[in-house]
DNA sequence: ACTTCTTTGTACCGAAAGGTACGAAAACCT
DNA sequence: AGGTTTTCGTACCTTTCGGTACAAAGAAGT
């Protein structure tokens, strides 16, 4: 069960200059919250509106005045997830550690199944699903899969100039298979795979890269 | 659109014996190649049984009868589909060529678009989206899943013999992540990736592997 | 002709999906 | 108090899902 806080019905206090009908008690970031867990964990396919509504304790017609239907809700529990998930994990790459530590802390973070969130990745579910998205989802899922690879994108291009990047494959490329194994990671992590197993597979997948190779292979 | 031909309405000729009710007309075969190329195409989740009744022209409760529901059908899918499809893709790897022409056949023929068959791969599909599967089908995609692994298994274990892998990783490790990268490859490719990056991307993860690197990285 | 046996497909079932019509509720204004 | 405005949720809509009851259809046996 997600721990996520129900208030009492109460005025919700966004924009507390109260006009004249009566008092709002919808609380739009409750069920942006409650929504995003229940996609995060069981996929957008694997929650429905009417779920998600008796699990917000929120009425459907509620929903629909807030976020004009299921494609609006997606969108904005993607645009939260952009900013309070993905955002702080692609700052960890624009720190400029060394790029084998940023790329093991963040593997170890993926991996990681006491981190303080459901494994896997919405966005990367959503990809998977993504011919059965609304339009405005669809487009946020196809936005941030290019930010994703630009942010990659600038990272190697960072990297490669300090020659810590070895591989001569070009950045593009270089970007999007990082994107691809974070991706593959993330939804095994997501289906229950052995972290271990799932760590020492990243190992071997990002060892070509640094030229370095992964703790269980031997030098040249 | 499939072109799965549709004889007309003739009696099967299955087991020629006929005995004394009315002849049997359905057509298990073609059922089972229709389902397989929308599961394949579609995903099991993006057709319904209704539909599948409708392209293949068939009665539904033809359907129970023949395959006990939904589940029985897919199980039935999914047998054909390792017979026919997975069994001669693995049979490759025990040809023992040099273990990184095999490899290259092997990703060659998954990223290649005109290969006589839908992009991607059912089982892979399946296994995405496992938890809404029935219990037969379920059953069998985790089977056929560790017949893939202990394929790969075998095939590593030769290719180190030979002096073909220098990785020191575990075979079960090397295999676990030759499957975790064929079925990201496959699954790219279902999403309509385009064909030449996903092969760049499969040389930087199995660069590491046999010590060589891709092409465009430097040798050490 | 009539029974027997098997296979057939129409027409239905209840559940659940996404989506909406509409009147009640709760505040302010005069 | 009564009107105005805004938000509320009950109760409903249509569609589609997986699944089934049941009687007609078509062959062989007598």
């Amino acid at each position: 069960m997600p721990v996520i806080p129900k208030g009492p019905t109460a005025v919700v206090e966004s924009s507390n200059i109260r006009g004249r009908g009566r008092p709002k008690t919808f609380d739009r970031d409750r069920v942006i919250d409650v929504a995003m867990d229940c996609y995060w964990r069981e996929g957008t396919d694997g929650v429905s509106l009417n779920d998600l509504c008796r699990r917000a304790t929120v009425s459907k017609p509620g929903v629909y005045r807030e976020f004009g239907g299921e494609d609006g809700l997606m969108d904005a529990v993607l645009e939260r997830y952009a900013e309070t998930v993905l955002a702080p994990t692609w700052e960890l790459t624009t720190r400029d550690g060394p790029f084998e530590e940023v790329l093991d802390a963040l593997v170890g973070f993926m991996t990681d199944p006491d981190r303080g969130m459901p494994p896997g990745c919405l966005l990367s579910k959503m990809r998977v699903l993504s011919s059965r998205l609304g339009p405005a989802t669809q487009s946020r899922v196809d936005t941030l899969r290019e930010d994703a690879r630009a942010t990659y994108a600038r990272w190697v291009e960072r990297a490669k100039k300090r020659g810590e990047i070895t591989s001569r494959a070009p950045t593009t490329v270089i970007a999007a298979f990082i994107d691809t194994q974070f991706t593959t990671l993330l939804t095994q992590m997501a289906l229950g795979e052995d972290p271990e197993l799932l760590r020492a597979q990243a190992a071997l997948a990002f060892a070509g890269l640094t030229g370095g190779f992964d703790d269980h292979s031997r030098r040249a």
